[in-house]
DNA sequence: CATGGTATCATCCATTTGCATGAGAAGAAG
DNA sequence: CTTCTTCTCATGCAAATGGATGATACCATG
């Protein structure tokens, strides 16, 4: 009877009506799900999201795949020192620019990673199931709409400061 | 010539048609606008979601505000630590059960949070004309969709719950 | 009113993260 | 060639995080 104030549908909080809060809560959710996994399987996450983008692309740039893991650089860079420590990753460097390391699967992370793509492709279909109404292209392409027409810039966002 | 391997749109990288990577990548670019602003505001991501929870529903648990702000108990009590710390929040013990912790703002912190409740709705009406193809609400209501129809994992969860 | 099971919050330690900065390399302009 | 700017990655340190565990408190049974 002090836990309840505000929450019944007429007067919902302001996170539950709110797009950020709901699109970082069902990316959660959804992810968890596909996380305990990884768990299982003694991996942890920025290392599966480090060998998925990988998996697609070899030879990525240090700043490439933190960009993709959404991680800053630096903690990129500690991410792949202990990825090559474990024997997953191989650091090489780019042929036309020095200051540039691409990064390379080992045989071992391979081997991981093809079976955590089955995993991983195996929870997507599960969690489309889930939603028979909704088309699981259509849900990627609204995600896709989002990622790609958002403001420019990492840093400068001057949302509404001004005035 | 290297980078661009597998790069076109006949043989896209795993990740770009992975449900939960577009989603976590979508909460990612549209909340880290909104992040910047927090920044200027010298206020941390985990102490926003915390008063946001707060100002629709005071007197949350520790527990209660761990689940709603997507982390741990233990992290959670250690980030109220700070709060109190601040002068943000308060514990105060509940009068049932000895073992619950309610947390309150103080008047610094419901003062704080006005300002950004204001600036992240200005935010998310922005963010929303973005797309004027797309109804909020509707887009709203997928987030809760897939948020209410999760595999039942951590714990029991309130939004949309019932049925 | 004991007892065992469960729930809530706090503490501890190792690991990870972020931010600022440093080192080396590339590119542009004079 | 020199200088200045920009870019890419690494390092250092303070802070935050997670997972296991500890300390109380509640609760259901007998």
């Amino acid at each position: 009877m002090f836990a309840m104030v505000n929450n019944d549908a007429t007067a919902p909080r302001f996170v539950d009506d709110y797009l950020l809060y709901l699109m970082a809560r069902a990316s959660h959710v959804v992810s968890s799900e596909f996380h305990s996994v990884l768990r299982r399987a003694g991996v942890q996450v920025p290392v599966w999201r480090v060998l998925a983008t990988l998996s697609g692309s070899p030879g990525e740039t240090v700043s490439g795949l933190a960009d993709a893991c959404l991680l800053q650089q630096p903690t990129m860079t500690k991410l792949l020192d202990r990825m090559v420590r474990d024997g997953m990753v191989k650091r090489l460097p780019d042929a036309r620019d020095r200051r540039v390391v691409r990064i390379q699967m080992t045989p071992r992370g391979e081997s991981l990673v093809a079976d955590l793509l089955v995993s991983a492709k195996k929870h997507e279909a599960e969690v489309l199931a889930r939603y028979p109404e909704m088309d699981g292209m259509q849900l990627k392409n609204l995600m896709r709409a989002l990622i790609g027409r958002h403001r420019r810039g990492k840093r400068a966002m001057a949302v509404a400061a001004a005035s």
